[in-house]
Parts: structure tokens; sequence; C-alpha cells
DNA sequence: CATGAATGAGGGTTCATTCAT
DNA sequence: CATGAATGAACCCTCATTCAT
């Protein structure tokens, strides 16, 4: 509810797009080519036919390419940070409140919205110095609620190593997962959350 | 000394190329720019200026660009198993060649020969199909050098997960510290080979 | 009239191009610059300069340098075959006909639509596999027409020697005429066309 | 006799290659190759290649890429000349020597030395201008064969139309030849000669 | 807002030719 | 004479972006 008026006011500020709109389908398109192809390899056009548009039209919505892929790596943070808030105000404990994370992060590249997150992780280097700095005070805040659960749970011995390594390396582990992991395989998604879990906690 | 009879099998058969001939420096030049710019951002005139020539020339050493992508990866494979060769043979027990293994792959991706498989992880999708065919049942030898050592401390119940998805996880974790541990930095190398084993091993 | 109405459809069919069109004015252009230097020491930049855009304009219209070979071949054919239809309609008995399809044959490589059937002539090994195959049942058809009058003719007892040889012959004269006829020469059309029909009837 | 001491001087002063020797095998080569694949499209690779050199090498041999379809020429129109002076010598009156003129031509298109003549005829337009200019001399006195033998065949009225006409129509009627005719399919070379003739000849 | 022709810089690649060995 | 690495200009084609309609 807080969580759903966030991301209304920034739909309303226009950071974010309304899944309905012309922009948020233009969005949705982009974060899964961009997933599937890569970003260099997905072309303007590509992008406006999957649309169901022609190329010119695309920059009546964003300003060029780069600006696109900005917005599909904010939608996919802000996106992921609604999910991580809400799980973690229902979640007991630190190892509680770590699991919840683990769920979120993994659920966020895998998920039904896993396009823009994976985007994030593996197109990060195609944003545009200038969308970098844009994005990072906001890929910061997202880490901050890593390390300060990871610090709870540090201050309770339960953790293997010191949260800023430990934080790397579950990231690690679990952008991983975007490679191999299918939902519908052999290990289920809650099977793989215990195991990565067991991963960080003595 | 087996070890380097290999490698120097490998370079007699053409496989790999002598670090010293005109191919070698080729090679780990373009390694070096596809590990900064990524494969599709380098461009073959850049390899040819790090190198020192002309654009043209390239295309006397190799047939197109995705051959120069290939014969990067086939070098950091051949050499990072062929370090994994000797630190298995040196190794005591599951858990120190567990211990091997890790700090072989860590090694890899940030030693002074790094470039080549930080390549081979993060620019796969960039190689041809033909490219990935040709690599692959190298890659999946590879994998085995792993995979029966996990099983090894599996059976020995040592392992914190199963052996297919713990080595997912590791490749995960470890692979990702090319984007941030430096050796150079408060956390030293056999510190982070340590953390990485007790995420492993109960 | 039925022949303006078989080129229209063609036009609207998008197979031929609307000379007044982009696509139209540049397949003129192309035409001339492939009979006068050939296909290959033909640049698109050339292409594109004649017609006074940029060379990149030029993929907007063809999808590459062999489409536009093929169009302008099409076109040559094409408008080649309309000539002859409506010539035959009017022409009177075999060695009538024979005489329209010589005139016919002689005007597409030699008047002011010759640059297309004398590329079709001339460049015919440089267009594609594909290509080739694309027009070649449109090429036999063409020939059909001349067989049948041939036949005709050969059932007469008119013809010099058996229609496929017969034809084969005048092809090879008729198509040479493009180096060195000129119709503003000491000889007139009229008269070649003369001369080779007495060529072929006895 | 007269004839091979001709060929044998234009060897003796280098501007006919001796069969046996590297560069006769060379034109040898790169006849069938510029007859099979065309001028441009055939690298001085593949000429290389084809006699077991390496592309430096030729130069050693020909100056330059020109200076190799130059040669080829010369040796086809050379030949053809040779067997053309020993025809006539042996032909008996117009209508003999035309056959003889005929015979010789077509030979020199699809007999064994046919490479270097169709190359002659087809490729033509890619020597350069200078090249063009040393041959054409050459080239007038080699259609000045045929002239004078068809203003005799004229003057004894058994020409169907005027010799500088009816030479070109032959020009065109035999030079296709090279894209049809199979010396060992239905119709004959004495079959095809004949055929020619009675075009010829009223 | 949508269109789609045009732009123009830049990409990978080819290839005749040179030249030190 | 042969080699083969190097040259460097030129080629076809791609693609993000612009803009008049």
């Amino acid at each position: 509810m807080l969580l759903q008026t966030v991301e209304q006011q920034l739909i309303e500020q226009g950071i974010l797009a309304d899944p309905q709109s012309p922009r948020g389908r233009l969005l949705a398109h982009a974060a899964k080519l961009f997933r599937n192809k890569g970003y260099q390899s997905t072309t303007v056009r590509d992008i406006a036919a999957a649309v169901g548009i022609l190329s010119g039209s695309i920059f009546h919505h964003y300003k060029n390419k780069d600006a696109i892929l900005k917005a599909v790596m904010l939608e996919g943070i802000y996106h992921s940070m609604g999910q991580m808030h809400a799980a973690l105000e229902q979640a007991q404990g630190p190892k509680g409140k770590l699991r919840a994370l683990i769920a979120c992060e993994l659920d966020s590249m895998n998920g039904s919205r896993g396009d823009a997150m994976t985007v994030v992780v593996n197109e990060w280097r195609f944003l545009s110095d200038g969308g970098q700095a844009d994005i990072l005070s906001l890929r910061e805040e997202y880490e901050q609620l890593w390390i300060s659960v990871l610090e709870q749970a540090f201050e309770q011995e339960l953790l293997q190593c010191p949260p800023s390594v430990m934080r790397k390396l579950l990231y690690g582990a679990i952008t991983w997962t975007d490679k191999w992991f299918r939902p519908d395989g052999e290990l289920s998604e809650a099977q793989l959350i215990d195991e990565i879990l067991k991963l960080a906690i003595r």
C-alpha cells in the first residue's frame, strides 16, 4: 500500500511508466529484448517492431536509446525495492529478513518481471556515464537494505563472513541464477532460496 | 611439466598462440580490450591500434573478429585448466582440492592472465553459434573437474548442498569477483579464498 | 493498353517501380551505371551520388546491392516482354512475327530503355544464385515467345536452321549490337532489323 | 611453321610465355579462372593458389593484375590468329575461307585453348586503358583478316549483307556460343559451323 | 503523436600491392 | 625467385537519430 503509493508517485512524476501506457508497453518489450539479445544487439527497430510502431516513433517517447535502457533499469530497481520493503516488513528476525531478501532478489531475476532486473545486472556497463550517475544513488539505497540486514545477522554471529564480502558473494551467486535456474525444473524456487541461505548462515 | 607439455602441444597444433608471436600479442591485447570495453564495443581497429598494426592486417592472423574472440576464450580455458590440473595434483583431500579449485578459478579471473577468462564468462553470448559449439566440449571438461571434486566432498558430507547446485552458486560468486575484487585491497586473495570455501563447506 | 495494364499491375504489386518514385529513379540510375561501368565496378556510393542521396539511404529502398541488380533486371525483362506481346499481336504471319521480335529485342538493347536489358545480358553472372533462381522462370517465359514463333517459321520451311540453334545465334548477334550499333549512325535501326531478318530467313 | 616462328619470336621477345615456364603455367590458370569467375571476382590469391605459389610471388612474374589480364588476352589473340593464318592458307575460294574463319573463331572460343579467347571477349572492359591501347592494333589486324575475306565474298555476291555489318553479327553469334555450346552435345562442332555459314551465305 | 525517407559516421572485411627476410 | 606479414584504401552495409509531412 505504502509501496504502491511510492510507485504511483513515481509514475505521476514521470519516473516510472504506467504499464498500460504506450511508454510502459515499450519498456516491457525493450526489457525483454535487452535481456534476450543484449542491449547492443537490440536495435531501435527491433523495439519498435515489437511494440508495433515504426522506428522513428520511438523518439517521441524516449530521447534516445540510452534513455530507454535507463528507464528499463529504473523500473527494475524500483520494482525490486518495492518487493523488498514489503517483504522485510513481514519478516521476523535477521535470518527471516535475510531469507526475504534472497527470495526477493531471486524473484526479481527469475520471476515474471525478471527482464528489467537482469538488464540492470547484465547491461550496466552499456548505460552512459550520465545514466549510471543518475541511477547510482538508487542502487546504493538498494544495497543499503542488504547491508543493514546482513549487519544485524553478523552482530548475532549468524554470518559466515563479513557483511560487505558476503553481500558481493551472494550478489554474484544470485544474479547468476538468471543463466541456469528454471523455476519449473527439478529444483524449486523455495529450495533454491534455502540452499542459498545455508551458504550465508553458519 | 606435463602441463607445459599440453600447452606447448596446443601451440604447436596452432590451437593456442605463442605469447611472443604476433598472434599471441594480438590475442593479449584483444583480451584486455574485450574485458574492458566488451566485445561489441571493441572495434577491429581498436585491437589493431593496440597491437600497433593497421586494421587490415588483423585478418592475416584471424579470419574474422569472431575467430579472435574464440581464440581468446580458448586461451583462457586452456590456461585455467592447466592451472587446475597442476593444483589438484598437489592438493590433499576433498577440502584441499576444493580450495585449490576455488583458488585457481579466482586467479584465472583476477590474476595476471585474467583478461581471457573474464571474456569467457562475460562475452560468451557474443561468440557465434559455431564458435560456441567448438568450445563447448572443452568447457564441459572444465566443469567436470569441479563436479568430480564436489562429489567427493559431498560423499563425505562436507558440502552444504548438492554438487550441481553448489557448482553454479560458486561459479556465480567467483566470476562476479571480477567486478569488485582488487588483489591489492584490504581483503587479500588468500582471505577471499577462505571465505568462499567457508560458504561451500559446512 | 493491355500492356500498360500489365506494367501497372506489376508496379502496384511492388514488382516494378514507378519511374517517378524514388525507387524508380534509383533503378534508372543504377541501370545506366551498371551498363556503363559494370555491376562490380559500380559502387553503392556511385548510385547514391547519381540519384542525389547518401549511400546509407540506398538501403531504405533495396535490401542490398544484389537486390538492386535483380530489380533492374526485372524491369528490363518485364518491359521487353511487354513490348514483344504488343508487337506480336499486330504482326502478320511467321515472318512478320519474327521481324517483330527482332525489332523488339534490338530496341530493348539499344532503345531509350536499353540500360536495363543490357544489364540482364551482360551482368547476369553477377546476380546471386537466389536472384537468378527468382528470375529464371521469367526468362524462360521470354524465351518461349521466341521459340514458338521460330517453330512456326520452321514448319513453313522459312528458317535457315532449327529453332533452338537459330534462337541462340540470333540472341548472340542481337545482344552484341549493344557494343557497336548506334541508332544515329549510317545504318538505321530499320535496316539493321532487315539485315538480321535476312540471316534467319532463307 | 611461319606461324610457329612468329609465336616463338614473341616468346623470345617476352611477349608470349612459354607454356612450360612458370609464367606460362600462371597464364593458363589465370585464363581459366578469369573465364569461370570473371576478372574482377578472381583474386590474385586465387591465381597463386591455383599455380601453387603464394600471392606475393605473383608479382615477380607480372607487374600487377592488369598485366596478367593483358598477357592472357595477348596469348588468346596470337593463338587464334595463328590458327586463322594457317587455315586460310589451306582454304579454297571465298566460301571456303569464310568457313575456315568461322571454324577457327568457334574453336578459339570453345576449343582446348578457349579460356584465353573468351577472356578477350568477355573481360575486355576490365583491361586498363593503357592495356587496351597496347592490344588494339593487334585486334584490328585480327579483324582485318575477317574483313578481307568477307569483302571477297561480298564482291561475288555471296553475302547476305555488307561485310562490316556481317562481321559484327557473326562476331556476336559466334562469341555467344561460349555460353551455350558444348562440343560433346547433340550438335557437333562441324554442324554448328555449317549452320553459321548458312546464315552468312545467301 | 506517427510516419518513413534521409542522414552520416562507423563497422567488419577484402584485396592488390609492397618489401624485408 | 619465394615468402607472408603488413599496408591502406575502398567496399557493402548498419543503425541511432532527425525531420518534413
